[in-house]
DNA sequence: AATGCGACCAACCGCGAAGAT
DNA sequence: TATCTTCGCGGTTGGTCGCAT
């Protein structure tokens, strides 16, 4: 039980449901000049109607600038049945082995797809060793199913099948000194406070769909209110370039070599997470795989 | 073209745990 | 010790999309 928890948004007046773009915006620019030191003083400082949980949510699975977007990969997919072997249940430690991979997409993955898999393969007998099947090797037989027993095997080296037989676990390197939380506190006190106003200027219209797609349609930011929103969070936050005239060599150029990190407190920001260079923070993946193959 | 259905996933709720004050 | 706050989890919901009919 929560030690004198107070209720979780006070449910008058705020919003709920979809966040819109002008929600995303504005949390993102708050977020990115002045962090997130209290979830529940973000909203009202960042004149969102939202409460502080909602903000967190959506910061950490939505617009988290190291988040890695698009499917996941037979290898992560491995990755995360191996971890859930070894862990359980613990979705956010999963999802620390997993850089930009959220731990509710972790769980809806598991939920959806490879827990399914894994039952799907515990029917099949071994001995058909069907190619089109991941190894999954002990998992086949499916250690959790059937209850939250995750916490048993948070320490048990083995695994024990439900016929008393031990199956070795395969190891995955886990780094204890990761923590996403405090790198990101870490990362954003470097940025320096602008004395801009967090404010979103009201003359500005907010335009249809959601951050990420408006980033992503890159033919929709040349015109419109989109453009404007652009050139507003551009501006917010300090950044110099405009990707929106960057041709793909440029870009590829761009991702490989960085540009103004010195200068740039954002883009330092940005750049602190290794496997992710700033300007991916603007180019979907799709984006990514595009200039990379056209060169 | 319209409808139904299932899969997927973002988002929510309620709760316990843990850290900070 | 009591209180406040955040984090993390399990479970669930509701909207959207794609496919079959």
């Amino acid at each position: 039980m929560g030690r004198g928890r107070a209720p979780c948004c006070a449910k008058v007046g705020l919003n709920k449901g979809s966040w819109s773009l002008e929600e995303d915006m504005r949390l993102m620019v708050h977020i990115q000049k002045h962090g997130h030191g209290n979830w529940r003083a973000l909203p009202k400082l960042a004149g969102l109607l939202r409460c502080g949980k909602s903000c967190r949510l959506r910061w950490t699975n939505y617009l988290r600038p190291d988040i890695k977007r698009g499917n996941f990969t037979k290898e992560e997919e491995e990755t995360i049945v191996k971890l859930h072997e070894l862990l359980g249940n613990k979705w956010s430690k999963i999802a620390s082995c997993l850089p930009g991979r959220t731990d509710n997409e972790i769980k809806n993955v598991w939920n959806t797809h490879l827990k399914k898999r894994l039952v799907s393969a515990e029917q099949k007998p071994a001995a058909t060793n069907d190619p089109e099947e991941p190894p999954l090797t002990s998992s086949s037989s499916s250690p959790h199913h059937g209850g939250n027993k995750s916490d048993e095997l948070q320490h048990d080296p083995c695994l024990h099948t439900r016929d008393s037989s031990v199956v070795e676990v395969i190891e995955i390197p886990i780094d204890p000194t990761m923590d996403m939380s405090s790198f990101f506190d870490d990362a954003l006190s470097n940025i320096t406070s602008s004395s801009a106003s967090t404010q979103l200027p009201d003359a500005l219209v907010v335009p249809d769909g959601d951050f990420w797609s408006m980033i992503e349609d890159n033919s929709a930011c040349n015109e419109g209110n989109t453009g404007a929103w652009l050139e507003y969070l551009e501006r917010e936050l300090e950044l110099e370039l405009d990707l929106r005239e960057a041709a793909p060599n440029d870009l590829e150029s761009l991702m490989r070599d960085g540009v103004g990190m010195e200068e740039d407190p954002v883009s330092c920001y940005f750049q602190q997470e290794p496997p992710l260079h700033p300007m991916q923070t603007f180019l979907t993946s799709e984006m990514v795989c595009e200039t990379n193959h056209e060169v």
